[in-house]
DNA sequence: GATGAGTATAAGCGGAAGTTATCGATGTGA
DNA sequence: TCACATCGATAACTTCCGCTTATACTCATC
């Protein structure tokens, strides 16, 4: 019924004294206020202002509407501030969720970018493959995702990818990741079909069906001796020699892989690394700048122009 | 900039988790709903919602206005209510002064009847001889002020009457007060002119500046051996046999005359006795109450059809 | 009594904000 | 799997609120 504008100009009334001084202080000209006074005196049944020949003062209730002015109105200015600091970006929080191998090296470049650019901005970070990031995302759980798919596959597979705004990344290399002393070691390209004997190490479920489906394709079965989600393991159980394995090339540059060779694969595979949020979080400042700082990020990471676009 | 109508549809989204149910529940339409949001969002400069699908989800700003609307909103409501009790006479001050010699009759009983109908009003009282009072009135200091003014005369000298609202209570009778054997005592109607020897007991200023008034037109000018603005000190002088003086009706009703007689005066002399406020203030619900209260307790009062409207 | 400062009122206009109608997208159930 | 129901976006229209301009009126002051 009453809103923050009466308020605003029953405040001015009691802070200039008269109705063209509040006028004046508020950019209206005095009938306005002239008119806000009588509508308010009607709305609320009572009179307000007691004009007393040209001066014009405040009743008991024009009083108490003054007063509350205080607090209405600085609640309002809380509350635009806090959302113009978000978009601003000089506050905002943004939850973002990545697969584990590039938590190790572009998310932390990314993020480190980001809280150069924008140190108020802070990010909520936790690790997720892609079939749960883009659930989490989906659900509202997380604002971005970092995701990856495998070449000629897509980010999530049953999802209506309609609904996101996905941004590649990086496009990884799969490599074959051999022991050092490996007779395959000698080539510098590698048909998958000559591993097809090979005891394998396989990753995370999507990579492992990555491996069998391109196996199948080179005419083999993989004969998996092992998995583990995490590719440090991975790597060392080729590194001991119990068998070799497809890995992105991505986590070659962060993790540790002496004793280790790898070599890349005909036919060569890759897979894309995606950022994944909607249409809508785009629009959040904090969301966008975080989008940018991974793009940068990843320009940064690859050889010139090795990025395809899908 | 950001107002309460936007806050209120944020709070209404975050509450019913739909904009088709916070439209209903605000007695909107969905699309007013729709363009509110948008409109917030193009002057906040970030996305408020998420529209994932057909379900929607607050953003971080958007959560932000949703939390402030809460404290906006019970604001404006506790303006709007303490605004509604005084206009509904559950609440409200109002600021009173009266003449001395009205404080112990008149204004008690008018005050007793207001106390009795509106119970949560309160009355400051202050005395005050009409010069003061109007100019209390004018200062807004008061809000009500209860005058007289002797036959002929205006309530205030000097002061423009058109800015007040003037309301008749009661026509007193100004009676000469005597000792009890004193010897013009034994008439009725005593001619003013055969106290002309007598010493005199005056009152306040005006009253005084009455008396002289009177005995010029009856012929003679008053010897004033004492005077007081204490009409029960004046009863004593009188009752002491010191002097005569002019009373006013109202004052015999309340304080205490044994020992004293009155008789009426020829020619006859009486004072009118007003509620005086401003149009702007008779518009405050507890000070048109006490206006009615006064003038219910006036009437009561007086004699039947003795009020004589100036 | 003229002037200046202040408020009230009338008339008019623009735009903000609502409505209806409709479309497109998204789950849902037969 | 297709139809249906639900929800949000959009367009077009309309209404009416609220501001401006213009003017009258009141009241102090010189």
């Amino acid at each position: 019924m009453i809103d923050a504008a009466g308020l605003r100009v029953m405040k001015a009334i009691a802070d200039e004294g008269s109705f063209t001084a509040a006028a004046s202080s508020l950019g209206f000209t005095q009938p306005a206020i002239s008119q806000m006074v009588r509508r308010l005196e009607q709305k609320t049944g009572t009179a307000l202002v007691d004009r007393m020949g040209r001066q014009v003062r405040l009743t008991e209730a024009g009083e108490v509407l003054a007063r509350h002015a205080v607090t209405v109105l600085s609640a309002l200015d809380a509350a635009e501030e806090e959302v113009a600091a978000i978009a601003g970006l000089r506050s905002g929080r943004v939850r973002l969720m990545a697969f584990p191998s590039s938590s190790a090296s572009l998310v932390p470049q990314a993020l480190a970018l980001l809280k150069r650019r924008f140190p108020e901005v802070t990010v909520r970070f936790s690790e997720g493959e892609p079939p749960e990031s883009l659930a989490a995302l989906r659900a509202g759980e997380c604002d971005l995702a970092v995701a990856f798919a495998y070449e000629g596959t897509d980010v999530g597979r049953g999802e209506d990818l309609d609904a996101f705004v996905i941004r590649p990344l990086l496009d990884d290399e799969v490599r074959l990741a051999l022991p050092v002393d490996h007779p395959l070691a000698n080539s510098d390209v590698v048909d998958l079909s000559r591993a097809a004997d090979e005891p394998w190490i396989a990753g995370c479920p999507r990579c492992r069906g990555h491996l069998v489906s391109l196996a199948y394709r080179a005419g083999f079965a993989p004969n998996v001796a092992f998995e583990s989600e995490d590719y440090v393991a991975v790597l060392g159980l080729v590194r001991a020699g119990l068998g070799v394995s497809l890995v992105p090339d991505l986590i070659l540059n962060s993790a540790p892989h002496e004793g280790i060779e790898t070599r890349s694969l005909s036919p060569s595979s890759r897979r894309q690394i995606h950022a994944v949020t909607t249409e809508d979080l785009l629009r959040v400042p904090a969301v966008a700048a975080t989008m940018e700082a991974l793009e940068a990020s990843a320009a940064a990471m690859r050889p010139v122009s090795t990025l395809r676009t899908p």
